[in-house]
DNA sequence: ACGGTGACGCTCA
DNA sequence: TTGAGCGCCACCG
């Protein structure tokens, strides 16, 4: 409900981190968590991607759940979903097409 | 300090 | 495979 625009630490590991991820690419909440160095905190990703201040800078909308599937979008998963084809990223039925193939490993 | 919330992940039926 | 339940972690009031 609250939107909070200040930047944890936390959550600026996971901006930092993001960052990385090239266009076409996507990573997962538990990936992106263990990157910064809370593995079991997928949770907490979620909560800092959804007050991402950074907006288009950090590409949150390639950030996706473990099972393939595209996840939540502040802007709604529709947009989300948008984004990635646009880039390059094949999404069916609100999944990943290629999910494996298109996961970037840091 | 405590309890509630949430863009998740895994296990069980 | 799909759906429901439980566990985890960080942030807010």
């Amino acid at each position: 409900m609250n939107r909070q625009k200040e930047i944890s630490g936390f959550a600026n590991q996971l901006y930092a981190l993001l960052k990385k991820v090239p266009k076409g690419k996507v990573t997962t909440y538990g990936a992106l968590a263990k990157a910064a160095g809370r593995p079991r905190a997928s949770r907490a990703v979620g909560n800092a991607l959804n007050a991402n201040p950074f907006a288009p800078q950090v590409p949150c909308h390639r950030v996706v759940r473990s099972n393939g599937e595209v996840g939540g979008f502040a802007g709604g998963t529709d947009k989300k979903i948008r984004i990635l084809k646009d880039e390059g990223v094949a999404v069916k039925n609100e999944k990943i097409v290629l999910f494996e193939e298109r996961l970037f490993e840091f």
